[in-house]
DNA sequence: GTGTTGACCCCAA
DNA sequence: TTTGGGGCCAACA
């Protein structure tokens, strides 16, 4: 079965570590479509399934901003699980975004 | 088969 | 330094 863009973006997804988080530009370019970064994101939208088990809210755009928190449930939601995972969320933005960061492309 | 949209990224003024 | 505009490509109607 060919997995679609969608699931690919979900398999890069679920291997970020718990207090790590990458950018959906590094997400598009482990895949090899480093200009399909847009893409990434909608792929996070489908990732709403709680049975695909995606942290969605370890994918940040690329300078650390919280963008996509209000496609939660709650906007607080995101901001409160990286919280709870040891990360610190200052103005929606990740505090020390570059020691965070979780490159996949070293990883994979 | 065509057109629109998007949880983005990059560059120029 | 901050702000604005264009480009990019996959999925959906």
């Amino acid at each position: 079965m060919q997995p679609s863009f969608y699931e690919q973006v979900h398999q890069i997804t679920k291997l970020i570590p718990k207090g790590r988080v990458t950018t959906y530009g590094a997400i598009a370019k482990a895949l090899g479509a480093a200009r399909s970064s847009r893409m990434v994101g909608t792929a996070m939208m489908h990732a709403h399934d709680p049975r695909l088990d995606v942290p969605a809210h370890r994918v940040v755009n690329h300078i650390g901003l919280l963008t996509g928190k209000h496609h939660f449930d709650n906007p607080n939601q995101m901001q409160v699980l990286l919280e709870s995972e040891g990360i610190i969320i200052i103005n929606d933005q990740v505090k020390d975004f570059k020691k965070l960061f979780w490159n996949p492309l070293e990883e994979i």
